[in-house]
DNA sequence: GTCTATACAAAGATAGAC
DNA sequence: GTCTATCTTTGTATAGAC
């Protein structure tokens, strides 16, 4: 386990949230890891696909563990409030320019493994979120929907405010999910 | 004539929605359109960041007018359900591999210029929503929020849905949002 | 206006010395 | 394991004939 290998899959990372898979180029991998051309190819046997997938599947674990850090709450408005809260710097980051790696890899499916490990990413986050709303006091079934929402809101938030360049979509989105949780969630 | 161009315009979306901006090629624009190499450079002075740019502008109408062409609903909750049936097919598309080409632009922002068209789009749609909403009987700050939550989730179920490769994610969306905006406009 | 041919740069992938 | 150098392909962009 070289600490090359894991500097050369942050900075893949960070090249898809900025460029996408098709844009991602190893010239900026090297640059930002300080790794050689070779190295590439000695950790990863897939090439560029190998890399990809790597970066991906780091970065679904990451906002995984993320969520899972989210504190107990009393109640589902609360729960909601707080996933929000602790949503808004990451699309603060979108905004500057730097999405979501794992969204990035669904574009131009190349390899239908790349869209399984995105797909993987996405339910871990809707699970975990879900036992969060499951504990503030929703039904279970309920739930399951109420989590996947907020996560397709997670991502349709750094599209739009990645485009707008500001947070402001996401500010009004929130409102209304807000707004919308607390009159069906009363308490 | 001239048709030549549009059907290139055309070709360029497609591509956009398939491989994003930085995975488009000409190759492919001139494959699918049936252009000779030269024309791109005859029709697109500013090469391939103009021909970008149209693709998604064209794009960006194209949604707003059938965005506009949503019958008048009797209420906030009919629709909402109206524009979730309205986007189904659209998000049956992504689960196929055809995403958003004004959400593809947003990537690797080579031009901050892809990025303010793309958001005059999302601005456009979200405002002919807040229309409708507003005839359905929202209180206008309120059908603002809720438009842009709509098309937040609009562009977040492209992004699960392409992933997953099936509606799934939207159905679970559209069934918790239906739940919510029922339970907060009753009627 | 449309096509053919080509220049030029950048990308991914490999080979082999150290 | 790591680095330098290079091969091959692909993609953008241009020139010029028809």
């Amino acid at each position: 386990m070289t600490d090359t290998k894991s500097r050369m899959i942050d900075a893949a990372v960070d090249a898809l949230r900025r460029h996408g898979a098709a844009g991602m180029s190893f010239t900026d991998i090297l640059q930002t890891s300080g790794a050689a051309r070779g190295a590439i190819y000695h950790h990863f046997r897939g090439g560029k696909a190998e890399l990809v997938a790597e970066a991906a599947a780091r970065n679904g674990d990451q906002v995984r563990t993320a969520l899972a850090a989210l504190p107990p709450a009393t109640s589902p408005a609360r729960a909601t409030e707080d996933f929000l809260a602790m949503v808004r710097p990451v699309i603060a980051e979108a905004a500057a320019g730097e999405g979501c790696a794992v969204a990035a890899v669904t574009v131009d499916p190349a390899s239908a493994e790349l869209c399984r490990i995105a797909s993987r990413a996405f339910d871990s986050w809707t699970a975990t979120l879900a036992a969060s709303l499951t504990r503030a006091g929703v039904e279970p079934a309920a739930a399951g929907d109420l989590a996947t929402m907020l996560i397709t809101l997670l991502e349709g938030a750094q599209v739009l405010c990645r485009a707008a360049g500001t947070i402001e979509p996401f500010e009004r989105t929130a409102r209304a999910v807000g707004d919308l949780v607390r009159s069906h969630y009363p308490g």
